[in-house]
Order: C-alpha cells, then sequence, then structure tokens
DNA sequence: GTCTATAGGAAGATAGAC
DNA sequence: GTCTATCTTCCTATAGAC
C-alpha cells in the first residue's frame, strides 16, 4: 500500500475528454493513449473491458459528479435562486462556458447508443426529476407543468452546447444558464398559455 | 441518354439515414454499403471521394433541403404564424416527429468536425438569420433581440433532438416546434427582462 | 454501372518481458 | 504497472471482370 497510487482521475478526466469530443466510434485507442500518455496495453491493464469498459468509467465519473455538482445542490437548502446559481456554475466549469459537448450526446451516436443507452436515459431523467421537484417545491405549480419547464431547461443547455459546437459561439449558452430561474421560476401566467 | 437513371436521391436519404444516426466516424462503408444496397465498389463509382465525398452529398442534399423547405418559406408571403407553421411542418417531416437526429450534430463529432464545420456553421447561421429576419419585420423589435430569439428557437429544436435520442421521449420536441410562434413573436413585454 | 477479389493499413485486443 | 511485439479483424480504397 505505500505505492504511490498514479491518480485515476486524471486518466478519467483525460479519456473523458476524448469521448466528448470524438464521440464512442471516433475514439480510437490510439487517440485514448496519446491523450492518457498510456500505451494501449497499460490502458488494458487498467480497463480489462476495453474501450467499452473506458467509457463505461468516465461515464460514471460523469455521473457522479452529475450527482455531487448538479443534483445535490438542486437539493439543499437555500433558495430556489441560489440553487440554480449553484448548478448553472459547476455546469459552466463543466462544459467549459460552453466550448466542450456533452457525453449524453457524444456516446449516443452510433456503437455508444446501444451500449450507453439506458446510462443516458437515467441520467436525463435524474436530472430532469431533481430540476422539476425544485420547480414544484418554489412555485407549487402542477407536476406536469414543472416537468414542461424542466425538459425544457435541459434541452436549451443540450441545443446551447450543439449550437457552440456547430458555430463556436457561446454566447447562447452563457445566456440559457443566466435565464434559468426565469426559465423555471417564472413570477406569473402560465407559460403554456400564449397572448392572443 | 435513355439509360434509365437510377435516382440518386434514394441513395443519397439512404446514405443520410446513416450519417445522421452513427455520426461520420461511425459511418463504416459496411453499413453505406449495406443501406443502399450497393456493394462498396459501386458506392466509389459514384463517389470516388470516398466517404468524405458521401458526406459531402448529404450534406449538400440537406443545405438544398433546408433552403427550400425552412429558409424559403420564412421568406415567403403570408402570416408570420403561417410561415413558422409551414417550417415547423417541414422539420416534423425532416426529423420524423423528433425520432431521427440532426446531420448538424451527427456530423461535428470525431473527423467529421474538422471536415464539415464550415458547412455547418454557415447552415446554422442562414437558418438563425432566416429566424431572425422574420422576427424583426414581424415584431419590429431590436436586431440583437431577434437575434436572440432566433438562436433560441434554433437551439432548442436541437435540444429536444438530443433529448429525444437520449431518451426516447419525443414530447419535448413537439412541444417546441408548437410553442415556436409564442418564443419568437411574443405579444408584448421584453423576454430579457425579468419579473423581481 | 455493378460486381468479386484483394491490397494495404489501422482498428481493438492480447502475450509476455521487464 | 508499463512496455514492445504481435494477432486477428475490420477498415478504406482500388483493380479489373462482366
Amino acid at each position: 500500500m505505500p505505492t504511490i497510487k498514479v491518480e485515476p482521475d486524471d486518466i478519467i478526466d483525460r479519456l473523458m475528454e476524448v469521448f466528448r469530443t470524438v464521440g464512442y466510434d471516433g475514439a480510437t485507442l490510439s487517440k485514448l493513449s496519446k491523450a492518457t500518455g498510456l500505451q494501449r496495453a497499460s490502458l488494458y491493464h487498467r480497463f480489462p473491458g476495453g474501450k467499452k469498459a473506458m467509457a463505461e468509467a468516465v461515464l460514471a465519473h460523469a455521473g457522479a459528479w452529475l450527482d455531487t455538482h448538479v443534483l445535490a445542490p438542486l437539493t439543499s437548502s437555500g433558495t430556489p435562486q441560489a440553487r440554480l446559481q449553484k448548478m448553472a456554475e459547476a455546469l459552466d466549469t463543466f462544459y467549459v462556458q460552453g466550448g466542450k459537448s456533452c457525453l449524453l450526446d457524444s456516446l449516443s451516436f452510433g456503437e455508444g447508443s446501444a451500449i450507453f443507452h439506458e446510462h443516458i436515459r437515467t441520467a436525463f431523467a435524474h436530472w430532469i426529476e431533481a430540476l422539476a421537484a425544485l420547480v414544484v417545491e418554489s412555485t407549487g405549480c402542477p407536476t406536469a407543468e414543472a416537468r414542461r419547464r424542466a425538459e425544457d431547461a435541459v434541452l436549451s443547455i443540450q441545443g446551447a452546447l450543439v449550437l457552440a459546437r456547430g458555430t463556436g459561439n457561446t454566447q447562447p449558452f452563457q445566456r440559457v444558464l443566466k435565464h434559468l430561474p426565469s426559465l423555471l421560476l417564472p413570477a406569473r401566467r402560465s407559460p403554456t398559455q400564449r397572448s392572443p
């Protein structure tokens, strides 16, 4: 146990950087090797399950991060605005001001879609449920309406990341983060009703 | 010239189905061959530039579709609501009620990101500009505000597709399409100002 | 214009030395 | 725990018959 343990989190972070940038099919062992500084065989020593196991470890790491930095703040004490603010700050860091893609998007194409579909599905579900619960608790609005707003929030974040990747413009992402409170906790008038 | 011409649009459609589902890196010649019913060599006969040329043809085809079914209706005559309705119907068809992904998303990962970035960037730009022009023309609001609303519209569509692919739930996509008029042409009150 | 056959290389994965 | 060397499979792309 006195042997120096090479931080596995560093490795995971570097693997994640590859998967979120090029997707599952694009993440070749060569790229993963280069990104981590480890030879292919060394990666197989740490992840006997190969590339699939690496992506699963990355997804698990991101899931834990979601729990800690997004879901936990949403259910903490403090005003709803403060809790959303915590989440927004965490997302801003995780997505590097909108410049990095979401694994839930990049891993849902190609071979990854079949392998990780259940994991991706539950990640979205937990995120939406936590936001909807906050909306219900804070506004007392019906659960169906709260769920719609929560879906809109998550969808806006994901869309802003797609737009940022496609255009190089991260302003929409910043704007979405900033307007999360007004989207989720509007002062009055049901957003389902629109003017004549 | 009397030789029967095998519809190239059918081929393009089948190629597009592969690229939008698995991305550029995931689109192997085997999958493209199986999807089109043509052997690899036959695909190279039609697309001497190989896989890259196939994806470019698909992207050009989608770009032409965008011009015809999205951009043209937006600049046509008729009420703004009617024009947005035309666009929404076209998008609903193109994305198969939210069940299919957008090429601008799937082709922006991995090797495709470098190859198609400029094409993707301009596609987003034209789409947003056309929507912003409609907003300015219809509401007379400042161009900066119109552009924000246009970005929000595109971003919501993209995010809804990501969410649909991740969760299997296409209701948010349907809701986004339905609420495009209220998002882009709200009756009153600037959306940048939120209540105290 | 389509096919079979194949070249040449990169993919994921493993064996075994150190 | 990391490495070099290697295996097998699959990849993109081409040659040439029909």
